[in-house]
DNA sequence: ATACGTTTCAAACATACGTTTGGCTGATAG
DNA sequence: CTATCAGCCAAACGTATGTTTGAAACGTAT
């Protein structure tokens, strides 16, 4: 690391403690300690605690989001159909590559997003809705178009489904490892992972949808 | 059950402040103070606040393991085929229906489990893995007869899947249903999206397994 | 070289937390 | 009646937290 400034050091920690071990787990004094820099530097430099957790997802999703509304719009251009696969192969892509010079960094992408949504009470997740529904808005569009047998408002739940199977699993990831490890000797990647939910969220997305209401009762 | 004593209001109370804001950010102080009881009865009555968390997850996790074992009992001995909407279906109806004095108690079930999984360091999930794996590698075991052409590996990361995607919506659905009323105007309860659920899963888990692993680059 | 705005630093501050303490209450048994 | 003991209570304890302070160090333009 080529002696980066001191708020790249504190937003390079945090991002990586609050992935680890959640935001109201991590103190500043682990931050900045593990950073190598002052205690008073993060309110100095952000404001506060809060403020530095929005800048963190600032920087992680804004290049994000841009790279996909290019790559939509890439889509669009040459035409490429419409399908579930094209689509959700845009995103998985781009989380994964995005940063390719550090291969955890897509795991921590994931694990971050996963604690933004666990916490319930926070204005991050209003933040989140509000810079970013828009990419989201057009994503669904596109899905819509891939399966139009699909009403609008299934389809909305089948993508909330389908963020939780993807987040919930790759923020998960450290203690599932160890358990499929134990139970399959076998090790799995982030990239591993995401093969493997491409055909189990198209499957669920273009599922059939029952026209008539399942009965819960037995 | 005599009148509730102060270790059940404790429960009570904890239970829904804890799958509100999470462990760490719900203090004691919150809940004797909303339970009516003194500050020191929770180490009293459960030694810590760890202690309390495991509590609030015994109490809840038992019963349901064991109704669970109990209707697989029934489903095995009633000669009920093995696919995959019997399978979930027995689990959705049992979460739902296990307290149904109080139907807000499922969406609190739920809430709590992702809370217990975003936890990364805690012991919790250990403690969980510990005590109610049985039932879940039982669940897997039927769900594999289920869908026999999906490797068991596969299958695994399908059932974590289908996990995350029941958890990460029903525990965000107080969000998502205001989400869902701007663009939709509709409301949806746990049993609703349950429904939607289903299908999705299915769809999900029976997908064909790909022989040829997908091209991640360009 | 001096002055000035920015950044860094050790130290202190106020507050909130989980936990512990020692005495009080009230029912029960001898 | 009194001895007992689990349950309850207000208060205090030690610690960790986010934040603030005021001075020192730094870089840069004058």
């Amino acid at each position: 690391m080529a002696q980066a400034g001191t708020v790249d050091r504190i937003l390079d920690t945090a991002e990586v403690l609050f992935a680890q071990k959640g935001f109201a787990e991590t103190s500043l004094r682990a931050i900045t300690s593990k950073a190598g820099v002052n205690l008073a530097a993060v309110n100095y430099h952000f404001g506060s605690k809060e403020a530095l957790i929005q800048a963190v997802f600032e920087r992680f999703l804004t290049p994000f989001s841009l790279a996909l509304d290019a790559k939509l719009d890439e889509m669009e251009a040459s035409g490429i159909p419409d399908t579930p696969e094209n689509v959700l192969g845009i995103v998985f892509r781009l989380a994964l590559g995005t940063h390719p010079e550090d291969p955890q960094r897509a795991a921590i992408f994931f694990r971050l997003s996963g604690q933004a949504y666990s916490q319930p009470q926070s204005h991050l997740r209003e933040y989140l809705h509000q810079h970013y529904s828009a990419v989201f808005a057009r994503l669904q569009r596109h899905l819509q178009q891939a399966v139009p047998d699909v009403p609008p408002m299934e389809l909305f739940w089948r993508v909330q489904f389908s963020l939780g199977a993807v987040i919930f699993t790759l923020s998960g990831m450290q203690s599932l490892q160890s358990i499929s490890k134990a139970d399959f000797n076998m090790d799995a990647s982030t990239a591993d992972i995401t093969k493997r939910l491409l055909p189990f969220l198209v499957g669920g997305i273009q599922a059939e949808v029952p026209d008539q209401p399942l009965h819960m009762g037995k």
